[in-house]
DNA sequence: TGAAATATGTCAATATCGCTGACATAAAGG
DNA sequence: CCTTTATGTCAGCGATATTGACATATTTCA
C-alpha cells in the first residue's frame, strides 16, 4: 500500500545514456509542499504588513533569544543591509527588543518580546497542524524518518552547525556528518 | 536508532496552556532543506543569466511539453505580467519555443528547445542527486514514504490536481482526497 | 451574424527582499 | 594607541512579485 509509486515496475530507475532517471516526482511534490507550508504564515503576515523575511527573523530570536546580528546573518545568510530594514520595524513594532551584550557592549542581544514571541508561537503552531497532518497518515516512526530525510537534505557541511541549532545538542541518533 | 529525537522522553509533545508544542525541528530543517534544493540549480543558472523564476517555468514546461500559458500560471499561481518577462527571455534565448493551438489559435502552447531540455534534465538531475542522498541514509520503503509524507503536506484540496501534474494518473496507492 | 467570453499581450506603477559599495561609530584588545 | 570587531547607515540597484487598465485575436453562443 505503501508501494506502486511507479505503476510500472520497482527496482532502479531505467539508467538512459542521460544517466539515473530524474526524480520528477520528489522534486515537484517538494516545490508543492514548501509553498504550502509558507502560505499559512504569509497569510497571517499581510494582516500586519510583515513578510516572510520578518517571519524569519522572528522564529529564530524566539528560538534563541538573546542572538546577536552576527549570529542571526550567519543563519540566514543575508547581508546586514537586507537584516536591517526588516529587524528595525520588528523592533519599532515592538515584535523584538534588544539589549546591549553582557561581556561585550557593542554586541546587540535580541529578544522576543510577549507580543513577538506570541505571534512566533501562533506561526509555528499553524505550521506544526500542517506536519500533524502530513505525519498523520503514515506510521508511528515516521517523525523521526522525516527528521532524518531533511536532514539529510541539507550540506552534508551544513549538519552539524543546522543539528546544533535545530537541538542545542547532537544529531538525532547521534548521527555524524560522515554522510 | 531511529528514535531518540527528543533527548527526554518519547509520546506526545507535552500540552501546555498554549497548546501542543510546536514541532520547531521539523519547521526548521525544512527551511534549510528547500534552501539548499534550490542552491544547487540558482549556483548554474546565474552563470547563464537566470533566476529561479525562470527554473521553474523551464522545469514545467520540459515536463509537459504543450503546455498553456493559462496553465502555466495556474502551476505557478503568479500574475501573467511576472510570468511574461521571464518566458520572454526563455523564448528569445532559445530554451523554450511555442507554437499556436491546434483547437484553439488563440492559445500558445509551450514547449522546451533541445537547448532547454538539455538544461531542464541537467538541473533536475543535480536535485535528484541530493534526494538520493536523503535516502541513501534510510530504509528501503523511504523513497514512497517520502512522496506520501510531502503529498500530505500538500493542501488537501491541491493533492488531487498537484498529483494528475505529478504522475498524470492517480495519487500513488490510490491515495484519496479524504485525508 | 454579431455580441460576449476567452486567451493572451502590454504598459505603468509599486512592493518586497535580496545585493554591493562606502563610510561611521563605539567598544574591545593587543 | 592603534587595530580589529560588531554594528549602523546612506545610496543605489536587481529580481521577482503585485495591481490596474487597456489592446488584440479568436472562439462561442444566442
Amino acid at each position: 500500500m505503501l508501494s506502486g509509486v511507479q505503476n510500472i515496475e520497482e527496482g532502479p530507475a531505467p539508467a538512459t545514456a542521460e544517466g539515473p532517471e530524474p526524480m520528477f516526482d520528489l522534486i515537484e511534490l517538494l516545490f508543492f509542499a514548501y509553498r504550502d507550508f509558507v502560505a499559512d504564515p504569509d497569510r497571517i503576515l499581510e494582516n500586519i504588513g510583515f513578510g516572510r523575511a520578518h517571519h524569519r527573523v522572528l522564529h529564530f530570536v524566539d528560538r534563541q533569544p538573546g542572538l546577536t546580528i552576527a549570529e542571526l546573518l550567519d543563519i540566514l545568510r543575508i547581508t546586514k543591509q537586507s537584516l536591517s530594514r526588516v529587524l528595525k520595524e520588528l523592533l519599532d513594532q515592538n515584535y523584538v527588543e534588544q539589549r546591549a551584550g553582557v561581556s561585550d557592549r557593542r554586541q546587540r542581544l535580541l529578544y522576543p518580546t510577549n507580543e513577538g514571541r506570541r505571534l512566533a508561537r501562533d506561526l509555528a503552531r499553524l505550521q506544526t497542524e500542517r506536519f500533524t497532518q502530513a505525519l498523520s497518515t503514515l506510521g508511528p516512526d515516521a517523525r523521526p524518518a522525516a527528521i532524518a530525510f531533511l536532514l539529510g537534505m541539507i550540506d552534508p557541511q551544513e549538519r552539524e552547525k543546522v543539528s546544533q541549532l535545530v537541538w542545542r545538542t547532537e544529531p538525532p541518533g547521534g548521527q555524524r556528518t560522515e554522510l
